[in-house]
DNA sequence: TTGTAGGCGTTATCAG
DNA sequence: CTGATAACGCCTACAA
């Protein structure tokens, strides 16, 4: 690796001419530069990016914190924020937090060390011990806007109602919700709105409850058709429910959609995989990275940001769960 | 953000002491590494990674290249990567390349700025047009050894061929394979182990191709299945193509596993939300990001690897695509 | 238009 | 046991 000395060196030129030509700050002659180009071509020359860092304080990273990398609904996301964040030149540092605080807080200082120029955090609890660094940006994702940080989300509320209206609409009579862990900010929010639409339309309804995972969705779904024989449409808090949900009825000999229709939420990727497909509330996941990352470099480059909430619309998909 | 100045200067000690401290290389007494230690946690100091990059040229961080963290294979992989990159002390940058040789080689160079210490990609295509900066070591995972540098595969050729023993096994008669991209070299060599496997049965066959995505797959799955109707057991090439047929398999009204069998490779998540849960030859993904990291790391610390090619085993998971 | 020099925060060397 | 100091590679006054 050659430094910016020897491109300097080569082209007869101190550094500083070199650096000029580089940041296209300052003058250069058309001489000087054109003897700094070809010696840069001819040393393969990289301007090493941790010296200037360490000068410039800034790193050209922003640190990216997911629970689970391997939680469906994050990949997406991840990719989403590497797209954008390449196009402005930021490169992301990931880490898992598997909703840890420790773990939260590790990387926030991590980061910081490594001088991340911001950091979008993604955790869908509603915990909030951590000490920030003021200086660094950070915008959350996926969770309510407690902290007051700038903050990403879906409408959480409006989407459950809106499944319950697709559901009604299809002539469900008798509506299940299978809720999402109480600690997940969104997992209440759908519960709310769920409740809300519900009685709305003065309707009963029956409340389970289910981890975001597959084993434990398939427990709850055993006992839940054990007991509730009547249910005729379930809405789960998400889209692994509702497979968990999908598959032990269909285990049973339940007919999808004719007897039981579900409805999940995320929009996530085996949706489509499972037959019948799974209807859903889709979160514009890939938007809601892509937007977040324009939020936070906007914070980090000092613009002022148009919004700190962002909240973005779900929309329905339907497929084979629900009914024509 | 204090530096180790403010922390000598709180101590009442040089700076020289306080790197001693903190390195714990070269003697510091008693009453200097109190009063550090007290300066230390008073201005809650910690120590600038970007500084030490620089001094040291190295980073403490791993750069981890995949396809797409899109697909359900890769987050596993990074999962594993990232957990025991942690573990001694890395942090991972990640990028997705989309197997664009370009972008590779556009993150290896950033890489490189970055004085990351080592590199793991993951790149599923053979080509090999890429200049290596030969101090950062790079170790290649799922593809096959063909540069010479040090990798982590499974055996892709086994699997297949264990794959097509058991349709056998189970009394398959008429046995198709869904091959994957050409330029894939496991979905060659998975290829290969079907063809082998068969020719010693004296067993006929049927190939088909498909992209390594579900829409792809389900149209294959169409044209298949109105030009083969006597195959009674498919091999596929990876789970989103069994998945694939399997949907369209399920919608034209085909018994799972009585008139067909599937089988499909990978071991990915979402073999087990579909219903029947999908047979397939599991590839050991966490171990294999795992032991990628390990390898590199020793590596990166000089330490001399027992191999430098690992191939994994997989296994074969049966489920519900494959008769009992 | 160009070069010199000091500094970003850390570490290692070398006297003391 | 401790403290100056040079160096890592780059950037920006400032002087020329």
């Amino acid at each position: 690796m050659s430094t910016i000395k020897d491109v300097a060196k080569e082209a007869g030129v101190s550094v500083a001419t070199v650096s000029r030509f580089l940041n296209k700050s300052g003058y250069v002659s058309e001489n000087s530069a054109k003897n700094v180009l070809d010696a840069i071509k001819k040393l393969d020359y990289q301007p090493n990016s941790v010296a200037r860092a360490l000068f410039h304080k800034t790193s050209k990273m922003i640190g990216l914190i997911v629970p689970d990398i391997t939680n469906p609904f994050f990949p997406e996301l991840a990719r989403a924020v590497e797209d954008v964040s390449m196009i402005y030149g930021y490169k992301v540092l990931l880490g898992n937090s598997d909703g840890d605080p420790e773990k939260e807080q590790n990387y926030l200082d991590l980061f910081d060390q490594k001088y991340v120029d911001g950091i979008i955090m993604t955790s869908r609890s509603s915990k909030t011990d951590l000490t920030l660094n003021t200086d660094t940006p950070i915008v959350v994702l996926d969770r309510a806007n407690i902290s007051g940080l700038p903050t990403v989300t879906s409408n959480n509320y409006e989407g459950a109602r809106q499944a319950v209206e697709l559901l009604i609409e299809k002539g469900a009579m008798h509506i299940a919700h299978i809720r999402g862990p109480r600690e997940i900010t969104s997992a209440n929010d759908r519960y709310q709105g769920f409740i809300d639409e519900m009685l709305k339309n003065n309707m009963d309804y029956v409340i389970a409850e289910s981890a975001f995972n597959l084993k434990s969705a398939e427990e709850a779904a055993h006992h839940f058709f054990d007991k509730h024989k009547q249910i005729d449409a379930i809405f789960c808090s998400n889209d692994t429910i509702a497979v968990g949900f999908l598959k032990v009825a269909l285990k049973k000999g339940i007919q999808i959609p004719a007897d039981l229709q579900i409805i999940g939420f995320d929009g996530v990727a085996f949706g489509e995989m499972v037959y019948p497909e799974l209807t859903t509330v889709a979160q514009p996941i890939y938007d809601m990275g892509a937007m977040a990352s324009r939020l936070l470099i906007k914070l980090i480059e000092k613009e002022e940001p148009e919004q700190l909430l962002y909240e973005l619309k779900n929309s329905i998909i339907e497929r084979g769960t629900t009914r024509k």
